[in-house]
RNA sequence: GGGCGAUUAGCUCAGGUGGUUAGAGCGCAUCCCUGAUAAGGAUGAGGUCCCUGGUUCGAGUCCAGGAUCGCCCA
């Protein structure tokens, strides 16, 4: 049987994380965690893979805090949980700071400078960060596997997606085809719609109006509209809507075709409509196109997707520069040509500007074409333009040859699939991920990079047949040059491994692109495990995951990366529960940013307030997935509100438990039932929250969970210890005494456990010094003990009752107030107005409320009229599914009532009878709703059903009390000044003025017990020095004392 | 332009299935307590529940339209 640890201010909490984390360490809680539950049926996470060439910010605290709280639960459970880590290591971003560094940019000059030791670099640079994530990692006490981490660049993890990605392509599900793309001409690379998403920006672009001669027609011109004026030299064709109205207008002398609901907006009023036109007026007719150098069609063509909402209802296709026109040029027949290289600058078949980047040229076309009379109109036009998200140049739709996956082919069984998926928020299912998966188009999975998971496909230079790789001892088997044991299978070595054509024979070269690091993520479920080369069973309780977590903005990423390659290659969803979180903003609502100077670093807060503080504002300071307005205020709230009074609490049991008198876990104590009902009901609440806490948990809403023990703790520290401090230190009694302890033990302990998940360093804290400190046979860590089951000890009724004392009590402390008369001050009564129901659920709590309120004695009447008048008002609750629209007549009916006479019915256990459109209609109890009113001679506070009156009478008894309680008060604070412990006895003198001498003389015995005094004189002749002297007053009269220890 | 979400006290947030007088914390004011003490507590002030219509005996809650903000997509 141990001792307790002493237990200091909370101001000691950072020392007391760093001391749980050294626990951890040594003990290996972790690791044994695993252990204990090894062969229990798994609890499956999935870590969506960071990546670590940049510094973890608070938002990945946010994501981290809510990926441990499930597992850490689910293990308590007795689930056994792996947590596997996981870095992402491919992509863009790795390339472009290695760029950076080296102080190059672009892909001619990355080419320059050499493939091979590019990727070399970008191998380093992906860990650059991994000591500060993984420092964070722990410090935040976020479980995870670091050292057992998958990485997307391992070459284990790399041949699990050529696996998939031949799977695939020998299933006809990945093509390649000429589409228009998002393209970054800097980067040199096409992008998913994805990573398009994140780069959206407000631009001004020259709009231009330009007329299109019809070429049968002189004289007449289509007017087009285009805010890309660079593509209007590749242009094929000019498109209407079939199903609007165009008109021939005349204008300034000349004759222009537009759409006829636009002529005004467009034209403005000088226009003179001609003659309405139709599609069977224009479709199939000749036009001169807008500059001569790309030959083409240049006729007018029907289109569906042509709007009226801007410009002018014509417009100028341009095919290798727009999906829609793309789309156009299928169905028409028309030529794509593409007079732009893939730097994004003109060829010499535009000879005025060619060699110039597109949107610098977009001057020198429209001065061309306003030089030859073709421009009406130029007006800046601004608007959300897309961006390459991480080096800002605005992207070109642009045609090239793309590899695409057939993700479409499966769209309607991810929409099956996704409808199973337990979604946290709910809406994200249908909303905002169905509706995205209801617009399902192939993904574009090939990126023409460097730092990335090769393209496992190699053409044959004669016949041009593809062949996919599905393995390395494939490619070793085919290759006409194989690779040898540590084959680094990314570029460029892999560039160099030439195979045998399967059809013809000759060489086979493999395709220059490398895979979208989106489809790297998503292959996580398999690659980490290196399926399926790891061996039959080796997804087994490891697929699908029971529980992912991520930002909200990963609707678009990973959340759909993971779902269709589960559903293409295991016709399965990967993940049954997602939690989305939202977004951190700081205090304003603002996004952090550097540039704005409002980012708050997390070891800020960390080093600070600590992890559990952290951890418990970001699990309970609202919805998971609203923006959270961050700011080092909010922890500190999350933290006094709820660490400290738990600290409090812990704090004050071990300071008693500790006396020599004290209580240890296993000592004697009376059954619950013999507690006193203050004990009986606080283990009801504990046993509600136990069940409550689990529900919410099983539901993934942390948010409720936490806020439901936040109210237990309050009640622990602002009722149940305030109301049974002195039982604590001063019972008579000895098993009201270990009641007492035994009680708040089996709270404090069970919180624990309870918040264990949530902030697990004073989980630990507590478990270790209140329970693994004293039983052997109890986990050494709160994390390898099992989740609390809520006991069978709920007490509605009392739960009830105690509610009602709660708000007597408050009553009285307001009507003292208002009477003016402090708590100090005992008085002889209080009357306690309610009905008969709540007077016998208080019952005996009455003391409670008598103690609490410092009167002598607490009263109940429940007779209407005395004390208080009554009013009783209809219950619509009740009555208002019962009478519908008669609702008003009924309410009429009971406010004639006498309501005094009604509730003496009621009480009498009779019913009421009020006339409603002249039927008798009886009212039970619960029908009516009661509210008293104070009438006169008490001092008088009401809320509700209960009202509370003060006998504020002071008699020179209850004054000379009231005086010793002052005397009490002063001799414990001249106690504390003189540096003595609570459990110090004390040698005591008193003298002061007449009414000071006559308090102490008549409750010698109270103050003695009060104070620990062994020995109290009173007035001449002080027996004793005293090693603590104070003069002060009480009540306005002066009172000396001295007092000094004993023994 | 479309989709999704949000809007409740000065601030941060709660408010199953419509039903009494819309709640909490912080802040503020006035106090209390003083053996949990560099703590703790009470009482009080503070609200057009974004706006406008509608459904209903009854709307913070349901429906429609609008405004503002955010995210996502065009």
């Amino acid at each position: 049987m141990g001792a307790y640890r002493e237990v200091g201010p909370a101001a000691g909490w950072l020392d007391m994380e760093r001391r749980v984390l050294e626990f951890w360490r040594e003990r290996r809680i972790f690791a044994r965690s695993l252990q204990e539950r090894a062969g229990a049926e798994p609890y499956v996470f999935y870590e969506g893979p960071p990546t670590a060439n940049g510094r973890p910010g608070s938002h990945h605290v946010l994501s981290r805090v809510f990926k441990d709280v499930f597992p850490r639960f689910q293990t308590m459970r007795g689930r056994h949980v792996e947590r596997k880590g996981g870095w992402d290591c491919h992509g863009l971003p790795v390339e472009l700071e290695v760029e950076r560094q080296l102080g190059i940019s672009g892909k001619p000059e990355i080419e320059a400078y050499g493939i091979a030791e590019f990727n070399r670099r970008c191998r380093e640079s992906v860990t650059t960060y991994l000591d500060e994530w993984e420092r964070l990692t722990e410090r935040i006490g976020f479980w995870l596997d670091t050292d057992a981490a998958y990485r997307t660049m391992d070459t284990d993890y790399i041949e699990s997606v050529w696996w998939s990605l031949a799977e695939l392509f020998e299933r006809g599900m990945v093509y390649e085809s000429d589409k228009v793309v998002p393209y970054c001409p800097r980067c040199g690379t096409a992008l998913s719609s994805h990573e398009v998403a994140q780069g959206y920006g407000e631009v001004t672009d020259p709009s231009v109006y330009v007329r299109f001669p019809l070429a049968d027609e002189p004289g007449t011109a289509l007017l087009v509209w285009t805010t890309t004026p660079w593509t209007l030299p590749a242009n094929q064709a000019a498109a209407i809507n079939p199903d609007t109205a165009y008109a021939l207008v005349e204008v300034g002398g000349e004759r222009l075709v537009l759409a006829a609901a636009l002529v005004e907006r467009v034209l403005g009023e000088g226009a003179r409509v001609v003659r309405t036109l139709g599609p069977e007026d224009l479709v199939g007719r000749p036009y001169e196109p807008p500059f001569g150098y790309v030959p083409g069609a240049h006729r007018i063509v029907a289109a569906p997707f042509v709007t009226t909402e801007d410009g002018t209802g014509i417009v100028h296709i341009a095919p290798a520069f727009g999906e829609d026109d793309m789309q156009v040029a299928r169905d028409h027949g028309l030529d794509t040509p593409n007079p732009v290289d893939r730097q994004g600058r003109f060829t010499d078949r535009v000879p005025p500007v060619a060699g110039v980047f597109v949107k610098d040229a977009d001057r020198a076309l429209v001065e061309d074409l306003a030089a030859r009379g073709r421009l009406l109109r130029e007006q800046p036009y601004v608007h959300a333009y897309p961006h390459c998200w991480r080096c800002s140049t605005p992207l070109l739709y642009y045609a090239k040859p793309s590899w695409y996956i057939r993700t479409t082919r499966v769209r309607d069984r991810m929409l099956e699939l996704n409808a199973g998926i337990g979604w946290h928020p709910e809406h994200v299912r249908d909303g905002r991920f169905g509706r995205w998966l209801e617009g399902n188009v192939d993904w574009a999975i090939s990126r023409e990079r460097y730092w990335g998971t090769p393209l496992p496909l190699w053409r044959c230079g004669t016949c041009a047949d593809v062949q996919a790789v599905g393995s390395f001892a494939a490619l070793r088997e085919r290759a006409v040059n194989p690779p040898g044991d540590d084959f680094d299978p990314h570029r460029p070595h892999v560039d160099d491994v030439v195979l045998r054509c399967r059809a013809c024979g000759d060489d086979a070269h493999r395709v220059p692109e490398v895979v979208d690091v989106w489809y790297d993520s998503g292959a996580m479920p398999f690659a980490q495990r290196h399926h399926p080369f790891a061996g039959q069973g080796d997804l087994e309780g490891r697929f699908p995951a029971d529980f992912i977590c991520e930002a909200i903005d990963q609707t678009r990423g990973w959340f759909y990366s993971l779902l269709a390659e589960s559903t293409l290659l295991f016709d399965e969803a990967a993940y049954r529960n997602v939690l989305c979180l939202g977004l951190i903003l700081d205090h304003d609502g603002q996004k952090m940013s550097k540039s704005k100077g409002n980012v708050i670093e997390p070891w800020t807060v960390l080093d600070r307030q600590g992890a559990d503080a952290f951890r418990w504002y970001l699990l309970t300071g609202q919805s998971p997935w609203e923006s959270f307005r961050f700011s080092l205020d909010v922890v500190d709230e999350a933290m006094r509100r709820f660490l400290f009074t738990l600290w409090n609490t812990y704090a004050f049991f071990v300071t008693y438990a500790s006396l020599p008198d004290g209580w240890a876990p296993g000592d004697p104590a009376p059954p619950v039932a013999a507690r006193p009902a203050m004990d009986r009901w606080i283990l009801s609440r504990l046993d509600d929250t136990t069940a409550r806490v689990t529900e919410r948990m099983e539901a993934y809403d942390p948010t409720a969970a936490g806020r439901a023990v936040e109210d237990l703790v309050d009640e622990v520290s602002n009722w149940y210890v305030r109301t049974s401090r002195r039982r604590f230190w001063r019972s008579e009694d000895a098993d009201d005494r270990a009641a007492a302890f035994a009680t708040l033990h089996e709270c404090l302990s069970t919180v624990a456990l309870l918040v264990a998940p949530f902030c697990p360093f004073v989980a630990e804290e507590i478990h270790g010094n209140l329970v693994a400190a004293h039983d052997p046979a109890a986990p050494e860590s709160v994390h390898l003990a099992r989740w609390p089951e809520p006991g069978a000890r709920r007490d509605e009724a009392l739960e009830a009752g105690m509610t009602a004392a709660m708000e007597a009590t408050s009553l009285g402390r307001s009507a003292r107030k208002e009477a003016r008369l402090k708590v100090r001050q005992p008085l002889a009564e209080a009357v306690v107005a309610c009905p008969p129901a709540v007077a016998e659920s208080v019952g005996g709590l009455a003391g409670v409320v008598a103690d609490e309120l410092n009167v002598k004695d607490v009263r109940f009447v429940t007779d209407p009229g005395e004390l208080v008048e009554v009013t009783v008002k209809p219950n619509y609750r009740t009555l208002g599914p019962r009478f519908g629209k008669a609702m008003p007549r009924v309410a009429a009916a009971v406010a004639a009532l006498d309501p005094a006479a009604a509730v003496r019915a009621l009480d009498a256990g009779s019913a009421v009878e009020v006339e409603v459109d002249g039927g008798r209609e009886r009212l039970a109890d619960t029908d009516l709703l009661r509210e008293v009113r104070p009438s006169t001679g008490y001092a008088v506070a009401q809320g509700g059903a209960i009202a509370v009156g003060l006998a504020t009478a002071l008699t020179p008894e209850l004054e000379r009390e009231g005086m010793a309680r002052d005397v009490v008060r002063v001799v414990q604070n001249a106690r504390r000044a003189a540096g003595l412990r609570v459990e110090d006895r004390i040698r005591l003198h008193l003298d002061g003025s007449g009414r000071v001498r006559e308090a102490v003389d008549a409750h010698r015995g109270y103050i003695a017990t009060e104070t620990l005094a062994e020995a109290l004189t009173v007035a001449h002749g002080a027996p004793f020095a005293g090693d603590h002297r104070e003069e002060t007053l009480v009540d306005g009269e002066p009172l000396a004392l001295r007092l000094e220890r004993v023994g």
